[in-house]
DNA sequence: GGGGCGCTACTCGGATACTGTATGTCCGAGTCGCAGCGG
DNA sequence: CCGCTGCGACTCGGACATACAGTATCCGAGTAGCGCCCC
């Protein structure tokens, strides 16, 4: 089981649309990671729908952060990428087999499905305490001060 | 992104084998829950390769746990189950495009990836909370505890 | 009658097809900026 | 000289192929029990 490689692209185009006071194209973005531009645009896309950015058609067009990166966490990208599902789908398999339970007494859900359940919320929980400045932040600081400076004049060009 | 059916199945039939004291094999588990027999197996040699269940040959053969059911987490199956490897991985484009990083200043992971090994562990640090054993008294209390005792009585016919 | 041997039936184990999701790409719909024209 | 209009170029958006991992299955390797034969 493999987390998509679009949650990685969109996390770090999110921190670079965090740096930016207007629009990026995606072609823009994508050349500044050298990642396929038109693969890019697809998981954009689901940004958008998830309205974690915003588009704007048009020549000068392109996408900037709906919310401020504060208010945007990991959690966030993770769902809009990957569709929000749980990791771990209860199948119901203990209404089967000679041994089955009958479904009215199957209100809670399975013991299984429970603990991997809180397990799971865990790490949505620890997903959620991040945000896309918090992640700007700290790749400031592994460069020394000059990668988000960098970006922005970069952005600019 | 969807873990694997087999996680589900494997758990189900570690409860069920930490209820028998002699061995029970993959035909015989299938058809309590109604599973593809082939299927199962192939996720119980992963098991065994593991050293979570151990196998034994012959005509009364089958499998057991190979530890007792108190020392065998979730965190263990889901790795034996899926690999062990992390939902998240970077590939490093921090490295790549007009703006990469050398690789000498990357000693440390990217921030990103830091924060996803974050959550990632909080995750499995919780699945390592609850063990097989766990899950036995959890169903046997949504049961009103009958079900350990009537699985026990299964094995026997 | 007792012990050893061979057969059979049952088990696990890995190698082999098939299906669904993730990956990657393309072309059409829409919108803004700019140039040209008329007033 | 200023405003309007038409064109063009660039953008996003969804529909279309491809690659890989999960799903499902099968047949071969190995072992224990049982019956048979020999002593």
């Amino acid at each position: 089981m493999k987390l998509s490689n679009g949650v990685e692209w969109s996390l770090h185009s999110c921190v670079t649309l965090s740096q930016s006071s207007g629009a990026v194209s995606a072609q823009r973005l994508a050349e500044l990671h050298q990642i396929p531009p038109a693969y890019l645009a697809k998981h954009l896309q689901a940004l958008s729908r998830a309205n974690i950015v915003s588009s704007v058609h048009g020549q000068i067009g392109g996408y900037r952060l709906a919310r401020p990166p504060e208010a945007i966490s990991l959690l966030d990208v993770v769902d809009a990428i990957d569709g929000g599902e749980a990791l771990y789908r209860c199948m119901e398999i203990r209404q089967r087999g000679p041994l089955g339970l009958a479904p009215e007494s199957c209100a809670r859900p399975c013991a299984v499905a429970r603990a991997m359940r809180t397990a799971e919320d865990a790490w949505r929980n620890a997903l959620s305490s991040t945000s896309v400045a918090d992640l700007a932040v700290a790749i400031d600081e592994d460069s020394g001060g000059t990668a988000m400076a960098d970006v922005r004049r970069w952005l600019k060009a």
